[in-house]
DNA sequence: CTGTTAGCGCCTTCAC
DNA sequence: GTGAAGGCGCTAACAG
């Protein structure tokens, strides 16, 4: 039952080289002999064993994926964008998740693992810190990073400042000045990473529209309840805010969430905008700055494979982010200005 | 600096042998040697290949988490828990999504992807036919289905029809008689598959007290936006419900928006509640049966293992779930008893 | 265009 | 308890 590539060699009359050539497709094979092999092989059932063809040719047609988390809405997505990508090709994607551990500075990522086991490296949405990606780096595999990059190295993800600055901007265009912004816990947020840019963002547009931003800025975990705790914290000591521009849609949803538990309604009273086009966003009706995970797994997957052919890739793709306006900014009921 | 196992043996001034068996703590090593073999594969920091083992030992460590979509919170979390019980024993996670497409009744899943190249393979939630079933299982590998068992297969899972009657039961008791079911499309529904069961244990409820279940069930997608569609056309023929059991949160979530969208109240109005356990569903207050995704990804994890080592499992886990009784479900404002 | 010949790096009997 | 030697199944030069 389990045949080898000598018995499709003996079935087809030829030597296994020929088998192996033809069957991968590689110059050198008459089309009678590359037909005849393939026959043998359909009607033997035969599958290359992978282990052999890796250990014989030094190359695995896999690639590691690299993750914190699975169960989140940008890593589930570009990480099914890039599985489908990579099959397209006959790569198989190796999963490793890894815990991000908040006290404890340690070695996050043990790259040992990976060792002689993937052909590249896919890191989506680790912070890294430079020591961890230093060591993934001496693997010497291809590498390239989605959503949250490190300097110097092959990226693929947004213009956080531009899009978070877009993003105040629509709020500050409809008449709002008081605007806050609800960024990532500080530990998360290595000076490249998503939630620091956009903080910057929203620093930047606040300033060159003279708009002040003490007491403004909020940090938390960047989830639903992360962005309902922060936005109840914001109104104890700003009640005066008329606006909240969320580092993510899950955070913007915690933040209508608070603030419909204090009975204030959006937009009427306080206008919100997230970052990432959240199905469940879209159907709250959240503006928000929407991005494409899923394209940005098959694009991230496709610059490393190749990266893995010796091919030229841009060292850094930008993804764009376009404004959706629903339901929750509108201009702010009482103007002060 | 890619050392060998032969590099290893010189350096420990040992023999090859000994320095697999050394580090992979089978017996007939003494202690010493072991230590040395050690101290020796750290120093030249040594790590074996996985191909040249696997096609050595005949075993790849490696296990195929096949699904049909990674970016929907079951799945999602199935799969990281799986991975990481599955890391807990040096375990590698293949990941395999495949498109479940409505059109074809096609084979959707090609066992031979998999072939050699797994020792196990864990299969997250796809309805499989019988004769896809009997495709993977002609691999010969062992098997272990979450989420959508197949009938005589080691499943994990829930008590689906028990689940939705306790979750009708709990409509019921409150006083609701006019109780709808919004399921999933037909068409995905195989007569094991989670959707189908839940459907046949709200219609056993509704029979056991007596109530009328014609009209009553409604099928869309097992999302957001179906849930919403759902419930609109329910409304639309039956505006006399006061209550709806949704076959997922998300859909539970569309039918709540549903609702929004013609000004009707929950649960004032009507009163609803999902399945799942969903961090959102939580959030906007949604009574629910609450399900462990996560932990039933690592339990088929380790079946999986412990069928791998040859060791004996149970056929069939079933996890709790626990009605969580939030702010979406009270008894209906105007009763027609 | 096709066959021959070496390995790839490790595991695994089998002797000792 | 340890070593020697023969594969595991395939690929990759070379010849021809």
């Amino acid at each position: 039952m389990a045949h080898g590539i000598v018995d499709v060699a003996r079935a087809a009359g030829v030597s296994t080289a020929t088998v192996s050539r033809a069957l991968r497709g590689l110059p050198n094979v008459t089309a009678a002999t590359r037909e005849r092999v393939r026959r043998a092989a359909d009607e033997l059932g035969y599958v290359p064993s992978p282990s052999a063809a890796s250990l014989a040719s030094g190359r695995t047609r896999t690639i590691g994926l690299i993750t914190p988390w699975v169960a989140h809405w940008f890593f589930a997505n570009v990480i099914e964008g890039a599985e489908r990508a990579l099959r397209v090709e006959d790569f198989d994607a190796l999963l490793y998740t890894f815990e991000v551990n908040r006290e404890v500075r340690r070695m996050r990522v043990d790259p040992d693992v990976l060792r002689r086991r993937v052909d590249g490296v896919l890191v989506v949405g680790l912070p890294l810190e430079s020591e961890e990606v230093e060591a993934l780096e001496a693997l010497e595999y291809p590498l390239v990073f989605v959503g949250a990059g490190a300097p110097g190295r092959v990226t693929v993800g947004l213009d956080d400042v531009a899009t978070a600055r877009t993003a105040v901007a629509h709020l500050a265009d409809l008449g709002h000045r008081a605007i806050a912004h609800l960024s990532g816990e500080p530990d998360d947020c290595l000076p490249w990473s998503p939630a620091v840019r956009r903080a910057q963002g929203w620093r930047a547009e606040m300033t060159a529209r003279g708009l002040a931003v003490d007491g403004l800025e909020i940090h938390g975990h960047f989830d639903v309840a992360g962005g309902r705790a922060s936005m109840h914290a914001l109104l104890d000591r700003r009640p005066d805010v008329t606006a909240v521009f969320a580092a993510s849609d899950e955070m913007a949803m915690g933040a209508i969430l608070a603030l419909r538990d204090r009975g204030l309604r959006v937009p009427h009273d306080v206008s919100v905008v997230g970052v990432d086009g959240h199905e469940m966003g879209e159907h709250l009706g959240l503006t928000t700055m929407v991005q494409n995970a899923h394209d940005q797994g098959v694009t991230a997957a496709s610059m490393l494979l190749e990266m893995i052919t010796g091919a030229p890739v841009p060292p850094e793709v930008v993804f764009p982010t376009v404004l959706v306006e629903r339901g929750s900014t509108a201009r702010p009921h009482v103007t002060k200005s």
